[in-house]
DNA sequence: ATAGTTTATCGTGAAAAAACGATGATTAAC
DNA sequence: GTTAATCATCGTTTTTTCACGATAAACTAT
């Protein structure tokens, strides 16, 4: 079977890096990443207080940056509160610290 | 006149940080800077010889990486010699830091 | 002048992102 | 059981991204 006939050929780490600086290149995800360090948690509520989007936008700006591994969302009911996800934090500094000190 | 309805409310450096990373959200780009930065500098041949994507395409992501500012492009017929934009890598290199040290 | 090399741009198509309103799901409170 | 509150998901539209081939631009070398 002849699959992948254009070969990807990105390491994990190129994969992974693009994927949490894509999850970073919107300026709204900026914000909630800086609001989510600054408080240590907040509800989606508290978010669209602050930011003049949809509350449907805003969720699905909070989805992607928890498909990039970078928050995650704890339910509890009726609210969900976000925290950055640490460990995927970290690792997404140093990914980028990496690739600037080269 | 009114304009502007919907109101951004971007810091700039919210928008220079995302504008930075949505530059570095594909694996490609990631490859190259990668690149330029190993070797002080290349050609765009050079990168499509190590890369399986059509030169059109490669030149629309060097194009994307020049107007984040991070790379720069020096015209030397009939070549055109690829380098990072050493200002402006340390500035997102700085924002970055910055973000994660909050 | 002709031909060759290198790169950018144009035109196109397919896919993904961004935004919205409306609807659904879940739970708390009455 | 109704109602209110909170959030995600659905469906839609518009815009942007990604990839390609073909063409154009600019310079070298013959």
């Amino acid at each position: 079977m002849s699959r992948t006939l254009a070969k990807t050929n990105y390491t994990d780490e190129e994969q992974q890096i693009a994927a949490f600086a894509k999850a970073l290149g919107h300026p709204v995800r900026i914000q909630i990443v800086k609001l989510l360090n600054s408080q240590s948690c907040c509800h989606t509520g508290d978010l669209t207080d602050v930011i003049p989007l949809a509350q449907s936008t805003i969720s699905q700006h909070l989805k992607a940056l928890k498909e990039a591994g970078l928050i995650q969302g704890e339910i509890l009911p009726p609210k969900v509160k976000y925290c950055i996800h640490k460990a995927n934090w970290e690792k997404a500094e140093a990914l980028f610290q990496g690739l600037f000190n080269l």
